[in-house]
DNA sequence: ACACCTCCTGTTATGAGATAACATAACCGG
DNA sequence: CCGGTTATGTTATCTCATAACAGGAGGTGT
């Protein structure tokens, strides 16, 4: 993960400025359609995921939380990403202990990432899950979460060479 | 995972006796078929992965290493782990933290699992990554490994009620 | 047999990730 | 304004995993 080459960090822009804010919003929004409240420890955190533009550990986020450069303190952040998950509002990425925001719709509890082992990105992307749902109905499980993680080398790290 | 109700651990049988010898020696005999050395460890972190009928944590397997219950040192374990991964011989459940043996075929760096969050099964099923890989090969994804976790209750832990 | 390289193991210590437990405060319905 | 519920603050600790370095086992060429 970005130790064995050199190409720059993450896909996503991360946001800022007024995509920030109106993505934050419509968390505000949903949020409010359900009966669940977007605290402010809550929204600091998705803020934090959002303008990011790669996977963010947990104690990068502790690290972070403060605006003037206090931690806090890991049950904060931890009860924050548990919500943030729950909402369909961040992943978690199993294979690398780290968060990112939804990037697809929310709400879903399936996730699927292209995970580049040379530079760190994290693609979220639609996966068809048809083929797995069936084998689990026909093995007579009740299915609540599916999470589906490639790894590999993107189209950038994959390239003969660049900076 | 099992805190919620107490139906019977995993599914898988747990090998014991001549089955698990035989299981040993299948393995020897393929890494001597690729000059790989199934040392003493690495054949005794197997023996225990195979011995279970569930997912096991790192920490159990230190505990059980020695034969008259001295622990293993963890990089001990860990650096067995490695090597069984690398050779497909078993697989970590990366949501779980745990370890299984690999219930297909082995060599394979694909694994698909369907996890009881009641019981703590994990049932190793053979998935149809063709979309998953189509997609990854149109963002231009070179992909080494996939890893799909499917979570949610099995068959016996959405039965009405037992034991 | 010897020197050499490589891979594996043993050991100590420490780093990273996550949660238990309990006290306090904010929200909301009656 | 009281009482239940939900969220937060705080301390301490637990689980999971690896760095770093010394030593041993097994091959290879001479």
């Amino acid at each position: 993960m970005g130790a064995e080459c050199h190409h720059p960090d993450g896909v996503h822009p991360g946001l800022k400025g007024s995509a920030l804010n109106h993505a934050l919003g419509a968390a505000e929004q949903r949020c409010a359609a359900t009966q669940e409240r977007l605290t402010a420890p809550r929204r600091r955190v998705l803020e934090l995921l959002l303008e990011s533009n790669s996977p963010q550990k947990a104690y990068d986020l502790i690290a972070a939380f403060g605006a003037h450069g206090e931690p806090a303190k890991p049950p904060t952040v931890y009860r924050a990403l548990e919500f943030l998950e729950r909402l369909g509002f961040a992943h978690r990425i199993e294979s690398l202990n780290a968060y990112v925001p939804c990037r697809i719709d929310g709400q879903s509890h399936r996730a699927a990432f292209l995970i580049c082992d040379c530079c760190g990105a994290a693609d979220e992307f639609e996966p068809d899950f048809t083929a797995q749902l069936a084998a689990a109905t026909k093995a007579g499980y009740q299915v609540s979460t599916i999470t589906l993680e490639a790894r590999g080398r993107c189209a950038a790290c994959s390239a003969p060479a660049s900076s």
